[in-house]
DNA sequence: CGCCAGGTTAGAG
DNA sequence: CTCTAACATGGC
């Protein structure tokens, strides 16, 4: 299938972002192309994709899916690599922007490459929290090989998130041989089972505006303002989105005004009132500055 | 060894 | 409401 892309759109700045950990263990990236198990309706489906003539090229294996399948392939992509968002209001904002002008000219057409499922973008997030990114990596890598739906394709193994019924019969204590701590291990569980007892789910989080969804989302254990607003970004594509208390944030804003100090929560803020409607997008750049 | 890392919670003031 | 300690562990 064929999947056009807005005209902002940059394949190789997103597979830049997609290859940033070679302990990512949801797809793969060579060559040009990306490949990647998407479980629908539960079973899961590789996708090949490539850009070819201003579209993204999409072949999936098996080759034989009903139409709902492929609408759902299609939409999933287009989420992934966030396709719907018109980027011109934000790109005439930031030009004029000093600390944003020479991000956006030097990394144009990059997205938001997000994570199209609620489940995984909180857990990832959790994963995340208060450690450096290399150790959230080695941390998902063991979760996904452990828990995880696979197939196999071309001798390389694919694997799937692991689904929230899996993780929420865990008891928390199982995840610590793979190195989670004691508070990791509780939130992930714990946000499992808010799915599978059906309290949260990605289409009621979705229907709901944004200071709505937040307070939803917060209600949990383990999701504060940081993790819940990376998922409104990263999932839903609020683009007001965005973690204040970010510490990669801190640093990028730190490096870009040649701050001694890191800026407190407070003059991130008042930096992003210039942002307002696009702070998801400023985010964005402000992190790719960090390399 | 010390400090920091894509924070959150519970509890104190 | 704001502030702080505890949590826990790898990377530099």
């Amino acid at each position: 299938m064929t999947i056009p892309v807005p005209r902002e759109f940059s394949f190789s700045e997103c597979l830049t972002f997609l290859l940033r950990s070679p302990r990512e263990i949801l797809h793969r990236v060579e060559g040009g192309v990306v490949r990647k198990a998407i479980g629908v309706e539960r079973e899961p489906i590789l996708v090949e994709i490539q850009e070819r003539n201003n579209a993204l090229d999409v072949h999936h294996y098996p080759g034989g899916i009903t139409e709902s399948q492929r609408k759902f392939i299609g939409q999933y992509i287009a989420q992934w690599f966030d396709l719907e968002t018109d980027l011109k209001s934000f790109y005439a904002l930031a030009r004029k922007d000093a600390l944003l002008g020479g991000l956006v000219k030097q990394y144009h057409g990059y997205r938001i490459v997000g994570q199209p499922d609620l489940h995984e973008s909180l857990t990832w997030a959790i994963l995340g929290q208060q450690i450096n990114l290399g150790f959230a990596y080695t941390l998902k890598q063991r979760f996904v090989e452990q828990y995880g739906h696979s197939l196999e394709h071309g001798g390389q193994r694919y694997f799937l998130f692991p689904e929230p019924s899996t993780i929420a019969r865990l008891a928390p204590e199982q995840l610590l041989p793979l190195q989670f701590s004691r508070q990791k291990a509780r939130y992930v569980v714990e946000v499992a089972r808010a799915f599978h007892e059906g309290r949260l789910s990605t289409e009621s989080i979705r229907q709901l505006p944004f200071e709505d969804a937040k307070t939803e989302l917060r209600k949990i254990k383990g999701i504060g303002n940081w993790t819940a607003n990376y998922a409104l970004m990263k999932t839903f594509r609020f683009p007001q989105a965005f973690p204040a208390e970010d510490a990669g944030l801190h640093n990028a804003i730190r490096n870009l005004k040649g701050m001694r100090a890191k800026p407190t929560i407070e003059q991130v803020r008042t930096l992003f009132k210039k942002y307002k409607g696009w702070e998801a997008y400023a985010t964005l750049y402000f992190w790719r500055s960090l390399g």
